[in-house]
DNA sequence: ACCTGAACACCGTTCAAGT
DNA sequence: ACCTGAACACCGTTCAAGT
């Protein structure tokens, strides 16, 4: 113990970040903890807290990145492909691939109760996953429905991201989750064109 | 405390059971401790464990029994139409419905990572609810497909009420979930009557 | 100024000892 | 035989005290 400014301010906030985001890619929420995180650091957990307010800010702060992760996959499968359904369905697959890929961090996504209204940062983040799915399902289809398909998707989407990782979707292996989203994204292409 | 004797053991049991339930029921996970149900009962903590082997197995037992009643809200409100498109709205209806109103053992359902797999009498609850749906919706069709378009309805219905519950489908409001509920299977019967 | 380390109020779980 | 209560190994968080 006792490293006493072997760095400075933003390095040690870094390092700190750095090694939470690191805990929870290899066991999600379980793997981090405050005592846990002063050890792998060479700091005493008293130290964390002058950095951040407490452990759920530093969780968000994880997600947040998390969620620029999954923001940079979908974006470039989506931007791959230029007719409609097939972008729609590069999505989709992005998005269970990124799930499946990066279970941890993800599990951490849904997992973690903040208690307050998420910061507007955060929903910032949301958003913008939001609209890429929005943005390519409602290329040329009237506005006033395609809020709902865009969030009708993505629940989809999720519920199978979840029950897929999770295993509680029956008998789902994971080997055919890929078979259950492209039979959703499917079936919901097929019910949009009415 | 010490109270010795002043139950059987079966009457005991239903004591824990009853109390953790309604600890859950208060809310979901973060509810249950086992010293904050052994305070409620009268009990110290190492009695809980001459009952269940940890707290994880009764968890799992209060989960349990929040199936069996999903599973009548779900089996009550189907049986009440016979139309197959209403039947499954209906389900559909239900279940959200269901985890609106009991919302924190809903939460206690999706929250609990077991850890293991899950026992045979757990897996039997839930195929029971799956098989549920899985009849409603698959009336006069081939079984080949079936299967994956039960589980394409359930993880659409799941991902609606966790979403929704949780508030992380950027403004979706409670309120309108019934109406995303209604679009998901709109969409999801019309995709599926090629 | 920066970080420690002890303290507070909690956890789950075990098990020798009391009645 | 049944239950306690102390113990063990953990939590998150705070803050006076040390360097």
């Amino acid at each position: 113990m006792a490293r006493r400014s072997d760095h400075s301010k933003a390095q040690l906030e870094g390092i700190i970040f750095d090694a939470a985001n690191k805990l929870i890619e290899e066991n999600s929420l379980e793997g981090l903890s405050a005592r846990k995180l002063a050890t792998d650091i060479g700091y005493t957990a008293g130290t964390i807290y002058s950095f951040y307010e407490n452990l759920n800010e530093l969780i968000l702060k994880v997600n947040g990145k998390t969620l620029d992760l999954l923001y940079k996959k979908i974006d470039k499968a989506s931007s791959t492909n230029k007719d409609k359904n097939k972008a729609v369905k590069a999505i989709a697959e992005a998005y269970l691939d990124y799930a499946k890929k990066d279970m941890n961090r993800f599990r951490a996504l849904y997992e973690f109760n903040y208690g307050d209204q998420l910061p507007d940062w955060y929903q910032a983040k949301v958003k913008m996953i939001f609209d890429l799915i929005e943005g390519r399902l409602t290329a040329n289809q009237c506005s006033d429905t395609s809020e709902i398909n865009a969030k009708v998707l993505w629940s989809g989407l999720h519920g199978i991201a979840i029950l897929s990782l999770s295993g509680k979707l029956n008998n789902v292996k994971l080997k055919s989750s890929k078979l259950l989203l492209d039979s959703f994204v499917d079936i919901f292409l097929r019910g949009l064109a009415k």
